[in-house]
DNA sequence: GCCAACGTTGGC
DNA sequence: GCCAACGTTGGC
């Protein structure tokens, strides 16, 4: 079980406390966070340096699951806490990598639950601000599903009309974010040569 | 509650 | 290594 991800180094040690504004609500990120239809899917993307664990990490790892510790981020907190869903799917990339890509897909196999590293004094991610009682920090478990025919790296996704609008674009530093069903589609397409 | 200083991500 | 974007902190 890997202990760190592609996330914020340093927690601030102070006190990220609960819940402050959530700005994207009200924005155009709303949608992850409204009620779903019977069945809806939704699709998302995470980001990992791959020096640090890359998705074939992840292939190898014990039922290829891994949980998506450390995230320090508040946004990307609340995308874990209360938009993913089991059942999920999520692009895995690899960010700070030559080339910067999507790699491979994963798929959510438990909603989010407290981040056990951010109540561990010794974590590198320890967070003395939060404790057990009300937790600061989330994690979901992923699975991986499959890695793709070819990846599909950052400087096509940006060169890509129909990609224009997507949250890692958009949004470069969050390290989870939410992907729509048509750039989710045409990232796949990309991936299979079909565009 | 404003906002300047500071820290971090991550592309380039 | 640089720096743009942006979240957080803390003085006032």
């Amino acid at each position: 079980m890997p202990a760190k991800k592609s996330v914020p180094k340093k927690s601030a040690s102070k006190k990220p406390a609960a819940p402050k504004s959530m700005p994207y609500e009200k924005g155009a990120w709303a949608a992850a966070f409204s009620a779903r239809t019977p069945g809806e899917k939704r699709y998302w993307l995470i980001k990992s340096e791959p020096d640090v664990f890359s998705f074939d990490d992840l292939l190898v790892a014990p039922k290829q699951t891994t949980c998506w510790d450390s995230v320090r981020n508040s946004s990307a907190r609340n995308f874990l806490r209360d938009g993913m869903k089991k059942g999920d799917l999520a692009f895995y990339y690899h960010s700070n990598a030559d080339p910067s890509a999507i790699v491979g897909i994963c798929e959510v196999v438990r909603e989010g639950y407290p981040d056990p590293t951010a109540l561990d004094p010794a974590h590198d991610y320890y967070d003395a601000g939060s404790n057990a009682e009300t937790p600061t920090w989330f994690m979901v478990d992923v699975k991986a599903v499959k890695k793709l025919a070819s990846a599909v790296a950052l400087p096509a996704i940006k060169d890509s009309a129909a990609l224009q609008e997507m949250a890692l674009v958009k949004v470069g530093r969050l390290s989870v974010v939410p992907v729509q069903p048509d750039e989710w589609e045409t990232v796949i397409a990309m991936s299979e040569g079909r565009a």
